[in-house]
DNA sequence: GCAAAAGTGTTCCAGATACACCCATGT
DNA sequence: ACATGGGTGTATCTGGAACACTTTTGC
């Protein structure tokens, strides 16, 4: 079975960017590639676009194939297209990005474990084509986007505190932010509600747990 | 001669929206198709990727051979892919976009002149593909980067006004602006400068001329 | 002298920053 | 009682917005 065309068609495929936050670090979903070029390599998930599918239906499909991950809103980040990003073909890649909450983070029971796994930004292993700039963009645009949207809810579970989202500021930007101007910020969101309850106590004063109004949007500020 | 593969391969294109200033209208080149489908109709500039091209050369090259224009810097803008955006077959194009300053439009004489064509950005005839879409979010990435970089400097001649550039910010926003904050708020770019020459005279005082120190970059403001 | 665009400062308001102490809980 | 993180208010600074008149030229 083959196609062919008249002209020469490079391969498209989408790859993805997942980030989450755990423990102090920001990470990225990983898969460990099971076939030829860099066979045995990690990089992001994500493969080939299908005859008929929507770019982002295949970003999405990808994922879920490959991660077990569903149910996150991917947004486009770049297309990387350089002629020799593949060593056997010409490929074009469409790269999406999305944030998900840790707790989201129950990786696909069927796919093999050892071929998944979250990395630390600052300690990511050698990866597969260029897989490594298209990180770095994901991250600058994850940054700069902190400054005028409420993405970084995005990495929220349904309950949080406010130092919680504080600290996901935190390690996204990499600096210290005062606790009171943050707050003072914070609750001019206007998709953010505090639901009245306490967070399970620590050796310490229990903390208001908030919520998300509008979840999976991604709203500007002002 | 044909190129085969084992999986279907979508076909690849970059088109390229190529904004500018005329009088007082925001316009985009266009050229019309002499190739099915759409053949006589309106489409950006653009065209098929070549096998060992990266993408931004060929939506130069494209950009080059369909209407004569050069050495503009190109942004990618985003990539499109609706499984029914070319009614023949799948189509993945890779949208690119540019400013060029009014007195650059030298179109190619060598191509056929009824053939490019500016147009009103409020004005547009019936498009080709999905092209109406991919103008219209090249119009807002341009009106928000208006905000936060020295963007709209690249629709200048070498040598303009101040109130020419304002015209430029009115036009692309669609709104007036008062003339005393403009003027502050772009006399803080540290790319601009003043040239000490002034214009031409007209039947009032005539104004100082400025000029763009490092043409061709986009500047973050602050 | 009149029309037409160039050029110029100050006041005000809102949002960001800097900064330090008391509170509720577990041990 | 003490250690731990939760929670709060005020003074200041800065950038943006509103706003009107004088200057230089052509006719």
């Amino acid at each position: 079975m083959a196609y062919s065309y008249q002209h020469p068609h490079p391969a498209v495929t989408t790859d993805v960017v997942i980030f989450t936050i755990q423990g102090d670090r920001l990470e990225v979903l990983l898969v460990r590639r099971g076939t030829e070029p860099y066979r045995g390599s990690w990089a992001l998930p994500g493969g080939f676009l299908d005859s008929d599918e929507d770019l982002k239906a295949c970003a999405k499909r990808e994922l879920e194939e490959e991660t077990g991950v569903t149910g996150v809103y991917l947004e486009q980040l770049y297309t990387f297209g350089a002629p020799d990003r593949d060593p056997r073909k010409r490929v074009i890649s469409v790269a999406y990005y999305a944030l998900v909450p840790p707790d989201r983070l129950q990786l696909r029971a069927a796919s093999d474990a050892e071929a998944v796994a979250w990395y630390s930004l600052d300690a990511l292993p050698p990866l597969a084509f260029d897989h490594k700039d298209i990180i770095a963009m994901a991250h600058k645009r994850l940054s700069s986007k902190l400054d005028y949207s409420t993405i970084a809810l995005q990495f929220m579970p349904e309950k949080f505190t406010l130092s919680a989202l504080q600290k996901v500021y935190e390690i996204i930007l990499g600096e210290r932010l005062d606790k009171r101007n943050f707050r003072k910020r914070v609750i001019t969101f206007a998709c953010i509600q505090h639901t009245g309850e306490l967070a399970q106590y620590g050796k310490h004063r229990p903390a208001r747990l908030y919520t998300v109004i509008s979840p999976g949007t991604v709203e500007f500020i002002k």
